[in-house]
Parts: structure tokens; sequence; C-alpha cells
DNA sequence: CTTTTGACGTGAC
DNA sequence: TGTCACGCCAAAA
């Protein structure tokens, strides 16, 4: 799988999440770990940066559940508004992560 | 080519 | 939970 491809497994996926749920960037990362032999969180977070415009990114965060720094914000808005479980500044993981079976 | 730098995760305390 | 060290790997310097 080309390094494209994997950009584009990524996207795809972060489209699925549905709405007032959320998945880490590490259980991306799981989830596509079959089809892709890479499992590096830090990968799709690099390339939720480069490339995260155009999907629901503010549905990804990480394992803590803390916003992606410098776009707190907008994601906090967005995520209230679509029902996100917060606790704070942060995610409530615990109920609010998706799985793509689901 | 080598080094540094991150939208990260986990295990130790 | 919070902090720290370390592993990770592509991109930028």
């Amino acid at each position: 799988m080309t390094p494209e491809e994997y950009v584009e497994a990524v996207l795809d996926l972060v489209e699925r999440i549905p709405p007032g749920r959320v998945m880490s960037y590490g259980a991306v990362a799981d989830a596509l770990a079959e089809r892709s032999g890479r499992t590096s969180a830090r990968l799709v977070g690099s390339i939720m940066a480069r490339h995260g415009g155009g999907v629901p990114w503010h549905r990804v965060v990480n394992a803590a559940g803390r916003l992606p720094p410098g776009h707190e914000r907008e994601a906090r808005a967005r995520l209230r508004a679509e029902g996100t479980p917060l606790r704070g500044d942060r995610v409530d993981i615990a109920t609010a992560a998706w799985r793509p079976e689901d």
C-alpha cells in the first residue's frame, strides 16, 4: 500500500465516523493495521495535520480525549454542536469511542 | 545525507 | 489522572 493510498484510507475512515462519536489517532491506525501493515498513531496525526481539512477532523482526538493543539476552540464548538460527550475541554472517550463495525 | 519535529501511545511511578 | 521516557515514522529543516 503506497503512502498516498494510506492517506486515502485514513481520510475515508474518518469520514465514516458518525456525528457525536469520536476515534483516537491510535484507534484509526489500528483499524487500518491489517490493510496497511502500519500501526503508527503519530503517522495518522501527521496525516490529519496535512490532509485533514475536508473531513470531520474534530472527530479524531488523542487517547486522552484532548483536542488537536491550535484547534481546540473550533473542535470544541463543533463537538458541542454534535452533542459529543464532553468533560470540560476534553472528550469523554469512554462513551464516545466509535469502531468501524458499529 | 543527518537531525529535528510533531493533530500520538504506553508503561512506570 | 499527571508527568516522564521512550518508541514510532514521515516531513521539514
